[in-house]
DNA sequence: ACGTTATATAATACAATCGTTATATAAAGA
DNA sequence: TCTTTATATAACGATTGTATTATATAACGT
């Protein structure tokens, strides 16, 4: 009984952690390939210090991983999460146009 | 640019439906057979109108269809909802023992 | 050493979420 | 009609989430 509230909560937070629009954007276009904080600055209309935070809410949980490079933290999927192909099964669902590689 | 938008909006506003504990619960009991409020009251340790609250914000997203039995509403799972099958992947990812067909 | 660029953290404000209690409505049964 | 049972809604408060601005830290280049 414990062990299964316990699995709902893992879930809960899990899909709470996806249930916004600028994590699932970053999240997206990590799917495609790495990213550094600079560049979702300059996506989304929101500050520098606000993409930081969501950045650290997903690196926090192990979704995604970090990696610094000179000045740059680059940041990319974590295959090893435990909810990796859900969260693949999530993006796919979202059905959207795919993203070039080379596209910011 | 916009249709992606909305898409990414309209799954978030998804997640975050299922981000909440409770709906979780709900909506795993619910993918097993139809149950009226009052079973879910009996269920947790929250009040009636919060259970009302959880059930009407399902409805509200038509994840879950209701029916009036004479003094009872009892609610089901929607299989017509757009993303049905992503939640029972969501559903079947908590990998949580079944539930009793008989039990409450 | 100093200025610039990239990123993180702190303090704060505001909005959204989720609970409660009190009350309303709807159907059933005496 | 009156009471009981099942459910919904309203009003409110506490907590959480997400943004902002200001400031700190880290690495780089001159």
């Amino acid at each position: 009984m414990i062990e299964t509230t316990n699995r709902i909560d893992e879930m809960s937070q899990f899909l709470k952690l996806l249930s916004d629009g600028t994590r699932l954007e970053i999240l997206r276009r990590l799917h495609v390939r790495e990213h550094c904080v600079c560049d979702f600055v300059e996506m989304f209309d929101i500050s520098q210090p606000a993409v930081s935070r969501h950045l650290k809410l997903l690196r926090q949980s192990q979704i995604i991983l970090e990696r610094r490079e000179r000045q740059w933290i680059h940041f990319r999927i974590n295959p090893d999460h435990p909810q990796h192909e859900l969260l693949l099964t999530i993006l796919n669902a979202m059905d959207l146009p795919a993203i070039p590689k080379k596209n910011c």
